[in-house]
Parts: C-alpha cells; structure tokens; sequence
DNA sequence: GTCTATAAGTCGATAGAC
DNA sequence: GTCTATCGACTTATAGAC
C-alpha cells in the first residue's frame, strides 16, 4: 500500500469529521468533504464505500478519541478533593477545546448510543460502572469517610452535567451577555472553582 | 376561513414538530409530514410556502412554549431553598417529558441561537439576565444572607446543567445501567433530592 | 489511485385540474 | 382548499478512461 494513500485517507478523515461535526449526519455533503479535502468525490467512494461507512468510521473513531482524552488526565492519586478539581479542569478543558464534539455525538446519540456503548465497554473491560476510575474514587472516598455518602452514579452525573451543559449553550450565553466569552481562560477558570467550591462544601461528611 | 383549515393548520403543526425534534432540519422530509399528517404534500407549501418557513414556526413555537411552561412553574413565595427545590422538581419534569425537545434545541442552536434569544428578550421584557426570576431570587437570598456569596449566573448554570444533561445521555445511561428507566418517577425522585441536597449543603453561609 | 462523466434516485417546489 | 403529476435541482454512487 502506497504511503501517500494513507495519507491521503487520513485527510479525508480529518476533513469528513469536521464537516459531520458542522453540519450532521444528514446534512454533511460528500461533495464539500471532497473539495475540502482536496480531492475527488469519487475517491471518497474508492477509500470508504459509501457516506454510511465515512460516517461510522468517523463516529467511532471521535468517541474514543474522546474518551482516551479524558482518562489520560485522570490523576492517580491524591486525596479525593485534589482528584475531583483535576478531573473537573481536564474535562471543562477537553469539552471547551471543541463543544461541537459533544453537541455532536449528544445529538447522534439518538440512533448511535449503541457505538457509545460499545466503545466503553471495550475502554472499561466490559463493566464501563464498576471499572470507571471517577465511580471507584467516589466510592472509596464514601467508605473511608473522606466526603458524605451520596449516591455516586448521581455525584458523577451532576460532576458531567456543570462541567458539560454551559458550553452547550454558549451561543446562547454569549448573546444574553455581550462581554462573555465562553473560550476565555478567566471564564474556564471561574467555572473549575464555581463548581469545585459548589461540591467540596455540599460534599463535606 | 374556514375552520377546518385551521385545524388541518394546527395537524400539519404538530406533526412536523415530531419529525422535526426526531430527524433534524436536514433530516426532516415533507413527504413524511405530509403523510403522518394524513395530507397531501402541496397542501404543506399551500400553508406554510416552504420546508424553510414550516421550520421557523416549529422552532420558534417549541421554544416559546417550553420557557413559558417553565416560568409557571416557578413559586412566587417562600424562602430560597423551598423555590430551589420546586424550581427543580419542575425544570426536570418538564424536561423529563421530552428530552427530545431540548436535544433539539441544543444542536440546532449552531444556527438559531438569535431565535432563541429573540423569545426571551420578548418573555423577558427586553433584559433576561435582569429580569430572569431565578436570577432575581438568587440575588435576594444572597443579599439577604440566606446563602453564601456565590456568582449567581454560575449558580443558575449548575441548576440547569444538573438538571438538563442527564435526559439528554438518557439512552447510554439506560444501556449503561439495565435496571435505570429515566422516566421512572423514583429517578425523578431521586435526582431532584441530589441535586437540592448538594445545593442545599453547597449554598450554606 | 485518481480523474471525468453520468447513472439512478430523492427531495422540495409548483403547475394545473377539480 | 385539495389533489395528481411532474419539473428541476441536488446527492449518492458507479462506470470507465488514464
């Protein structure tokens, strides 16, 4: 196989995930992949069959991507408060480094939950509940008395949910308040330590 | 006019919301509405002249509706902590009947975030962030002393966040965990004492 | 492998009968 | 107002030359 095929075959990749990413599964256009990418439309079809194919391989690939991302910046040790103001950081700054990833695959996730599934029990050894270090931490930090005993599937939910929801609606939070900028390191920063402050206070045993 | 071709109005309205908030912009087909609907494909541009137009209604209706249910919900009287749980107990039923809804919203806010913001300058008499009840009643209670000195629009990020995101992973979630079923009264239950809880506790002076 | 050209099908929109 | 029929533009996909 020729190395510039390859090469080739990445570009493509890269150009399809960021035109599924703007415009979506249906909307996305072989045609503006092809001319993005520098290439004929014809050879879309030669390297991936079909718009179908291009569309799964990129899904896939995106989420697992993402997923390794995260778990890459998950501390392994430090007490539980220290553990939970990293892992918000990281995640706030993944999510903000491209919101329209998540906007994405939250959409997607209507007939695509399925790949999502499958992509963290692979990452997770086949229990994503059991094996998923934010939910081990958690637990351990109840049993030793560290934080009070909240349920831990919904402390990781809420965790998820502030560092997520708002760059979701940055668009809109930008319009309602001009002098926002949701990309502006002083905003992340006031983010981490709103949230952090939140939960270390309504966390304490 | 005649009546009937109000109500056939009304049915073509109401089925293209479905096929809207189910395939998208893009994915939406008039000739799906139009059959769902019971009518002919030319009846739909006779009413509405374009795919274009029947969006903007559904969009701006959908939108419209779902503020102005929300803003019912929300108590007039009593202390801080009574109108953040009822604020939450309602926020979370309404997104918990259709999820969908607020997908919706939030993918196609890459374009129509104007829309959006156009409707809560007009329910909000021109300046939402001043005039936005739970803004309004987080300001008070901090003033008054009756929680700590938080942002109060962070504040309102992590109500919404926490109560929003989870219905929108509902289908991972649900596959995640076997015996979860988000629609289950005792989630609902569940999430809206966690979320108050830590809220509760996070707030104290 | 990469291109041009085109087939095959879909969709939004409209003309025109009733 | 509501239907049938069809146009015209666009999109995916492929055939075939090089």
């Amino acid at each position: 196989m020729n190395p510039l095929s390859t090469e080739k075959e990445k570009q493509i990749l890269a150009v399809a995930r960021d035109v599924f990413l703007e415009k979506g599964r249906q909307g996305a256009r072989m045609q503006e992949i092809a001319l993005r990418a520098g290439v004929n439309k014809a050879l879309l079809h030669y390297y991936f069959r079909s718009k179908e194919h291009l569309y799964q391989r990129v899904f896939e690939a995106e989420i697992t991507q993402f997923i390794h991302q995260i778990l890459e910046a998950i501390p392994e040790e430090g007490d539980f408060c220290q553990f939970l103001k990293i892992f918000i950081r990281s995640y706030i700054r993944r999510v903000a480094a491209s919101p329209q990833l998540v906007r994405f695959v939250l959409w997607e996730m209507r007939d695509g939950y399925q790949v999502l599934h499958q992509v963290l029990q692979r990452v997770f050894n086949g229990d994503p509940v059991k094996n998923s270090p934010f939910l081990v931490r958690a637990q351990a930090a109840i049993a030793a008395g560290e934080i009070r005993a909240v349920d831990p599937f919904h402390l990781f939910l809420n965790v998820l949910s502030m560092c997520v929801y708002p760059f979701l609606m940055a668009p809109l939070l930008e319009q309602l308040v001009p002098t926002l900028d949701v990309d502006d390191e002083r905003f992340i920063d006031q983010r981490v330590e709103e949230i952090f402050n939140l939960l270390e206070r309504g966390l304490r045993p």
